[in-house]
RNA sequence: GCCGGAGUGGCGGAACUGGCAGACGCGCACGACUCAAAAUCGUGUACCUUCGGGUAUGUGGGUUCGACUCCCACCUUCGGCACCA
C-alpha cells in the first residue's frame, strides 16, 4: 500500500470558489440560458417574484428563487423550452427615504443597489435569461406602465375622487386598503399606525371585477391562498331595501337577512352618511353634530374594535319600512360603517346581537320574528339576539315559514317576496374597495394626466411618454408631493386645447409596476407596445410562479386583476395571468426566530457563498425543510450537505485518483462470490426506483425529500463501487445521479460531467428516463400480522397469488408462535404489501 | 369571535390513494485509519423491558382487521379576516 501522504496528494479537492465562477462566466459566455421563441418546442415560463432593490439579497430570496431555479431547470431537461427571467421591483420608498437620510439621489442609490444584486444573483448560478432583465424604474418601463394606466383610464377603469383615505404618517403618503394591515391598522411596510385624510386620489375600479377574481377555475393555487383571496373580497348576498324618511327621502339598506325585515325596530346610519345632515330636524342638530364630531375625532381602531359600547345619538327623525308600513326611528352610530354596503342598516335587535346591544343600551324595541323551536320567546325576554334555526313569526306573508340551519331558504322567500310587492330586490356586496394608487411620494411613475381648466381629466398624448420623472427635486418628508413642489414641471398646457393647465403631482403605488411586469420580461426592449404580441402569443400564460404567501391580498390579487382588465381591452388573453402557484415559507434565524437587524440573527448569502459555495448554500436551502414550510438556519445541519457534496465528487472522479476504500460492508463481501451482474441488477432497481422517486418529488416542489432520495443514491452507488465500478451500471447510476442533482447543484455537477468527459453542457442533457423494467422488484416482502400487530415478514415472488400469500403468511415461523392454540377467524390481504391473521 | 396551516426521536425533518412510524441529514456513541488530531470509512442510535415483549405521532373519544393519515371534542402554536349588516 502507498504511504497515506502520497496518496492524499493526488486527490484534488472539491474548490466550489473557484469552479463555481468559471462555469458562470462560461455559461453566460455561451448564453446557456438564452430563451428565445420556437414553435417547434413546448414552452415553460417559469416566474418568481421579483426582488425589491433594498441593496442586498437576503437569505429570503436564495430560499424564494434557487429552488423555483432547480425546478425551472428541471423542466428544461424535460424538453420544455424555458424562460427564467429576471428583474428588479425598483421604484418605492426606501429609494426616497435614503436620499432623505444621506442626500443621495433615489436613482444613484437604486442603480448602485441593481448593480450590487445583480452580482448576487450571478453568484446563485441561475438558469437567468439576463437579456430579458425588467427595471421597473426604467423610463422605457415605466412608459407603459402609464400608458396602461391611459387604458385603464380611456376604459373608466381608473378614475379620480376626494375621499377619506388611509394615511401612514410616517411614509407620508396615503395607501390602498390593502395596504392597511391588522387590526392595529398598520402600514404594510413601516407598521405605523394609520390616520384618515380626506384628499383628491385616483382609484382603479378593481371592484368591477370582484365577481371574476373570486372565480379560481383553472388556477392551480395553493388552498390558503384562494381563501384569503375570497375572504378579502368578501361576498355577500342579500337583499337592498328602500325605507322612506318622514321628509320622503328613500333611506336605501342592505341585509342579508331580509327574512327578518319584519323585526327592524329602527334604522341606523352611519356618522359620516350624506342624509344625517338633511334628516335631522332642528332641535336635535346640536346632539347629532357633537355625537358626529366625536365620532369622526375617534380613530378607527377604537370605533371598529368588536367589544366596543354601542355608542349612538337619535337623529329625531323616522322612516317607514316598506314591508309592513311601521315608523322606526332612526339613529347614528358608529357601529355601522360608510366603507361597507350602503353605510345604513337597520336595526334587526332581536336577531343580531350587535343591534341587541344597541336597543338594550338605548331602550329600542325588540320585535321576535324567528320563533326558536319549542319555545315561546317574546323580544323583551331575549338576553342575547337569536341567531339559530326556527320558525318565521310576526312577519306576514313569512309567517309560518321554517328557518333553517343556513337561513336559504327564509332569505329566498323574502327576495322573492320583495321583488314580488316592489318593496326591494336580491343584491349582492363586497368587502372589496377599488384600489387607491395614488401616492404623494417622488419615486414612482408619474400619474400621466392633466388637468384642464375647461376639458377636465386628459391624458398625456402617447407619442409624450414617459413622461418623465424629473432629478432635481427636493425631498422633503412633508407630506406634500415633491412634484408638486418643483417650481415649474406641473406647469403645462392642456393637450386638448393647449391652454394652461396643471400635471396630477402624485407618482403611482409600485404595485402597479409589478401588476404586469411578467408581461414587460416577455419583450424588455420593445418599443411599439407594453409587450411584443408575438413574444405574448408563444410564452403566456406564466406556467409556474413562485413566490411568498404575503403576497396573497396585495400584488397577487392586483396581477389578476390587472391581466383581466387588459383582456377586456383587447390586450391579453384567457382569464388569468399564471397557472400554477407555489409558495414558499421563510427561513428563520438559527434562534428559530425572524431574521431581524436588531435580534442579530441575520445570515448574510455572501459570506456563506464565500464559506460553502453556491451549490452548498442551494442544496442545504432546499434539503434542510419542507418548501412551503421554511424553518430554522442551523450551520450544523449544512454540514450534511457539505459532506455529501465531497463525496459525490469523490465518487464521480476515477478511482485510481482517491484513497482507496478502508471499510467494507460484511453483507458485500459475502456476495462477491455472487455474480457481478446480479449486482448490476440491484443497481440498475435501485437507480430507476430513485429516478421515479426524484421526479415525482420535482414535480411536487418536494425538494427536501429529492435531495434524501439522491443521497440514498449515492450511498448506494458507494456501497458498491468496490464491485461494480466500470461496469455500465456503475456508470450508469454516476451520470443519472449527476443528471438529478444538476438543477440542485449546477456547477459541481457540471465540473463533474466535463472531467468525466461527458459533451457540454449537463444543462443542456435530458433528464433521465425511467425504466419501469429495470424498477420492477424480483421478489417483495410480505408484511405478516397477527390481530393487527406485525410478527413476521415472509419473502415471496413478485406475482404471488393471494392463496399462496396467506399460505406463506401462516407458515411463517414467528406468527406460528402467536396462532399456537388459537383458531384463525379471518385473514386479511393487501395484495404486494401485507397479510394481516385474524384469530378468533 | 370566524376562516385557514401546523403539532412526529436530543434536533431539521420522512411516511404515495388508511397497511412495517422515524427515510435522509444533524448530533451522539463505539470501531477502523493515524504517533495524535482533523478529514474519511464502518457499526449503532424513539422510549421502557424481567430480553418473551410492551409503549409511542399534542390531549381525550370514535370508525376500521388495521389510523401520523378519516370523524368528533379539546389544547398549543403560526397566519389571515373581523361591529362587513
Amino acid at each position: 500500500m502507498q504511504p497515506s501522504n502520497l496518496t492524499t496528494t493526488l486527490i484534488e479537492k472539491y474548490q466550489p470558489q473557484v469552479i463555481e465562477p468559471k462555469w458562470q462566466a462560461r455559461w453566460n459566455a455561451d448564453q446557456v440560458y438564452r430563451a428565445a421563441v420556437d414553435p417547434d418546442r413546448p414552452k415553460y415560463y417559469a416566474l418568481t417574484m421579483l426582488p425589491y432593490t433594498s441593496g442586498n439579497l437576503h437569505i429570503g430570496h436564495w430560499y424564494a428563487m434557487a429552488p423555483s431555479d432547480a425546478h425551472a431547470r428541471r423542466q428544461r431537461m424535460l424538453g420544455y423550452n424555458v424562460m427564467f427571467p429576471p428583474g428588479f421591483d425598483a421604484f418605492g420608498l426606501p429609494a426616497e427615504n435614503a436620499a432623505i437620510a444621506h442626500g443621495t439621489h433615489p436613482k444613484t442609490w437604486t442603480y448602485a443597489n441593481v448593480e450590487n444584486m445583480r452580482r448576487q444573483l450571478r453568484s446563485m448560478g441561475a438558469a437567468w435569461d439576463w437579456q430579458r432583465e425588467a427595471i421597473t424604474c426604467d423610463p422605457h418601463y415605466y412608459r407603459w406602465t402609464q400608458w396602461l394606466f391611459i387604458q385603464l383610464f380611456n376604459h373608466g377603469l381608473a378614475y379620480k375622487k376626494m375621499a377619506r383615505v388611509d394615511w401612514c404618517p410616517s411614509c407620508n403618503t396615503s395607501l390602498a386598503r390593502e395596504q392597511v394591515i391588522g387590526e392595529n391598522r398598520v402600514c404594510e411596510r413601516c407598521k405605523t399606525p394609520v390616520i384618515r385624510k380626506n384628499l383628491e386620489q385616483w382609484f382603479f375600479r378593481i371592484t368591477n371585477y370582484a365577481e371574476e377574481l373570486l372565480s379560481f377555475d383553472g388556477l392551480d393555487w395553493p388552498d390558503p391562498i384562494k381563501t384569503a383571496q375570497t375572504n378579502w373580497i368578501g361576498r355577500s348576498r342579500g337583499a337592498s331595501v328602500a325605507f322612506t324618511s318622514d321628509q320622503g327621502d328613500p333611506i336605501e339598506i342592505f341585509t342579508t337577512r331580509p327574512d327578518t325585515l319584519w323585526g327592524a325596530t329602527f334604522l341606523v346610519l352611519a356618522p359620516e352618511h350624506p342624509l344625517v345632515e338633511k334628516l335631522t330636524p332642528p332641535g336635535f342638530q346640536h346632539a347629532v353634530e357633537t355625537y358626529v364630531a366625536w365620532a369622526t375625532r375617534r380613530t378607527d381602531v377604537l370605533r371598529e374594535a368588536t367589544d366596543n359600547e354601542k355608542t349612538g345619538v337619535f337623529s329625531g327623525t323616522y322612516a317607514i319600512n316598506p314591508v309592513n308600513d311601521q315608523r322606526v326611528p332612526i339613529w347614528i352610530a358608529d357601529y355601522v360603517l360608510m366603507s361597507y354596503g350602503t353605510g345604513a342598516v337597520m336595526g334587526v335587535p332581536a336577531h343580531d346581537q350587535r343591534d341587541f346591544e344597541f336597543a338594550k343600551k338605548h331602550n329600542l324595541a325588540i320585535r321576535l320574528v324567528v320563533q326558536p323551536p319549542g319555545q315561546t320567546v317574546t323580544g323583551d325576554s331575549l338576553t342575547k339576539a337569536w341567531l339559530q334555526e326556527g320558525q318565521m313569526v310576526n312577519s306576514g306573508p313569512l309567517d309560518g315559514l321554517p328557518v333553517g340551519k343556513g337561513k336559504g331558504e327564509s332569505v329566498r322567500a323574502a327576495i322573492h317576496w320583495l321583488e314580488q310587492t316592489g318593496n326591494g330586490m336580491g343584491a349582492v356586496r363586497y368587502r372589496l374597495h377599488d384600489w387607491l394608487i395614488s401616492r404623494q411620494r417622488y419615486w414612482g411613475a408619474p400619474i400621466p394626466i392633466i388637468e384642464c381648466p375647461t376639458h377636465g381629466l386628459v391624458p398625456v398624448p402617447d407619442d409624450e411618454l414617459p413622461l418623465l420623472l424629473p432629478e432635481d427635486v427636493a425631498w422633503l418628508p412633508s407630506g406634500q408631493s415633491p412634484l408638486k413642489l418643483h417650481p415649474t414641471w406641473a406647469q403645462t398646457t392642456c393637450p386638448k386645447c393647449g391652454q394652461p393647465a396643471l400635471r396630477d403631482t402624485d407618482t403611482m403605488d409600485t404595485f402597479m409596476c409589478s401588476s404586469w411586469y411578467h408581461l414587460r420580461y416577455l419583450s424588455p426592449h420593445y418599443d411599439q407596445g407594453a409587450f411584443d404580441p408575438h413574444e405574448y402569443d408563444y410564452w403566456m400564460p406564466v406556467d409556474t410562479y413562485t413566490g411568498g404567501a404575503e403576497h396573497a391580498t396585495m400584488h397577487l390579487i392586483y396581477t389578476r386583476f390587472f391581466h383581466k382588465a387588459l383582456r377586456d381591452f383587447g390586450l391579453t388573453q384567457g382569464a388569468e395571468p399564471m397557472l400554477k402557484l407555489r409558495n414558499q415559507g421563510q427561513v428563520l434565524g438559527p434562534d428559530g426566530q425572524r431574521m431581524s437587524k436588531s435580534r442579530g440573527n441575520v445570515i448574510d448569502p455572501d459570506e456563506q457563498v464565500r464559506r460553502y459555495g453556491a451549490d452548498t448554500m442551494r442544496a442545504y436551502l432546499m434539503f434542510a425543510y419542507r418548501w412551503s414550510e421554511g424553518g430554522p438556519w442551523s450551520s450544523k445541519n449544512i454540514q450534511g450537505v457539505v459532506r455529501w457534496l465531497n463525496r459525490v465528487w469523490r465518487l464521480a472522479l476515477p478511482a485510481d485518483t482517491q484513497l482507496p476504500p478502508n471499510g467494507q460492508d460484511s453483507q458485500l463481501v459475502a456476495q462477491t462470490a455472487d455474480s457481478s451482474d446480479r449486482l448490476q441488477r440491484r443497481l440498475r432497481r435501485f437507480l430507476h426506483q430513485n429516478i421515479q422517486k426524484v421526479s415525482h418529488d420535482f414535480d411536487g416542489f418536494e425538494f427536501n425529500t429529492a435531495i434524501s432520495a439522491l443521497m440514498d443514491l449515492s450511498n448506494e452507488v458507494q456501497k458498491l463501487r468496490p464491485h461494480l465500478e466500470g461496469t455500465a451500471a456503475w456508470d450508469e447510476a454516476i451520470t443519472s445521479l449527476l443528471l438529478m442533482m444538476a438543477p440542485i447543484t449546477p456547477h459541481i455537477t457540471e465540473e463533474l460531467w466535463a472531467r468525466r468527459a461527458l459533451r457540454y453542457s449537463i444543462h443542456q442533457q435530458s433528464w433521465p428516463t425511467y425504466d419501469p423494467a429495470a424498477a420492477a422488484e424480483e421478489s417483495i416482502t410480505l408484511v405478516v400480522q397477527v390481530n393487527g400487530k406485525v410478527r413476521d415478514h415472509v419473502q415471496v415472488s413478485v406475482d404471488v397469488s393471494e392463496a399462496d400469500a396467506k399460505a406463506a403468511a401462516l407458515a411463517a415461523p414467528r406468527a406460528q408462535k402467536y396462532l399456537a392454540g388459537h383458531e384463525v377467524r379471518e385473514i386479511i390481504h393487501v395484495p404486494q404489501t401485507l397479510v394481516n391473521i385474524l384469530t378468533g
